[in-house]
DNA sequence: GTACGCTAAGCAGTATACAATTTTCAAGCT
DNA sequence: AGCTTGAAAATTGTATACTGCTTAGCGTAC
């Protein structure tokens, strides 16, 4: 948790996440030791980390960079979403407790206020912890850390294809997903989830927001 | 692919999976430096990335040690491969060519093949690959990843728990999950994929293989 | 005979040094 | 001007050195 290499983990998923390190952006070793006040050794680590769950690509003697996720990835990863997440939903209309409600709705207040407080970019990541969440109250932290990874590469994508993604949207959706839940209604629930992947899903745009420089790329 | 490091980590992967290397046991960086002929350096940049999938677990200040998955984690894994699968299943009775279907078949050919030239515990490794395959069929590389990952674990567990994991049976499962496929009976490929896993999490014994010897754990 | 504590060896965690490769940029050529 | 060339700077890849924690072995006290 407080291991060095995890806090240089941390540190950079945010700014990823959050949008302060474009899509593309080259990760300089030396620059973020100096950063962080560590040694190489410690960044390297990080950055390996960091590439496996794709949030950055390593490129053989050429160094780090953020990820810039293909249209086609993103299509894969809300796949894998929709799939885990319709059967998350109706298993956790079948097992919800008041606790569980309680817990749901508090996080859609901590949503609320990040959207009062936060800037624009640093919402993304509040509403995309909400399912995170649900796989944690549904006591499979298998799942949920798997789903964690998945929420991270969209918050991602959602930054490179222009989302608009009305943050307050989400969360009156993730609202009355938890109504859904609270009043044992599983093809209601379902339903929304299913309308909600699909709005974030469908706020993409196929025009990507940092156009390529990569001649390769941009003739592909 | 052939980085060193990669290397590193096909290498202890297949022996975790193939039960040359016990669940518990430690992994000590020079020993493995000194046995794959490079520095300590990269065998711990091949272990940091093992314990990110779980095969391994690091304790700080402790060493690596190849993973011991509690029965909880199990249940967890084999829960997210119903959910993943199921669907999987389902997806591929809609969109099934013949081009998938003659690769699959071969798929069954080549475990019949290892069923008879590998030894038993080698014989896990290909049997989960077929489920890998499934999702690469799909040409969703999101999801084979992720299962990928999954199987690794469970063959990890399978190992643990004196799974009797008849691997004649398993193959003949496969087949005629393949059968259902072709005929595009999404009913019955559902209904054997779900058997299919079924038997395979039931193949699991209470009693674990190898005994802990940590009090606390006797004790839990 | 057992339990505790001390010491030394072993090992992980981190930093640094060195080698190999890539990038940059300016000079020269077409 | 634009393109190639080549050398210097920057950056990655790997190995080694150093520090501090962990652990095992032995001796001593009870």
């Amino acid at each position: 948790m407080h291991s060095p290499t995890y806090t240089i983990v941390q540190s950079l998923t945010r700014a990823i996440v959050e949008h302060r390190l474009q899509p593309g952006a080259k990760l300089v070793e030396q620059k973020l030791a100096d950063h962080f006040g560590v040694s190489r050794t410690l960044v390297r680590q990080a950055l390996f980390q960091m590439a496996q769950n794709r949030l950055i690509v390593m490129e053989p003697a050429r160094g780090a960079f953020v990820a810039r996720p293909s249209m086609q990835e993103a299509n894969q990863i809300f796949a894998v979403r929709r799939i885990l997440e319709l059967q998350m939903t109706r298993d956790l209309v079948a097992a919800a407790t008041p606790a569980h409600i309680k817990a749901l709705r508090e996080h859609v207040q901590l949503e609320r206020k990040a959207l009062r407080d936060a800037d624009a970019n640093a919402r993304v990541h509040e509403l995309g912890d909400f399912h995170v969440e649900m796989a944690r109250l549904m006591g499979n932290e298998v799942l949920a850390q798997l789903l964690e990874g998945l929420v991270s590469r969209c918050a991602l994508i959602m930054l490179m294809y222009q989302s608009v993604q009305a943050a307050e949207h989400s969360a009156n959706e993730h609202q009355t997903l938890v109504d859904a839940i609270e009043a044992g209604d599983e093809a209601l629930a379902v339903q929304r989830m299913q309308e909600h992947l699909h709005n974030v899903e469908n706020s993409l745009s196929l025009q990507r927001k940092t156009p390529s420089h990569d001649v390769t790329e941009a003739l592909a």
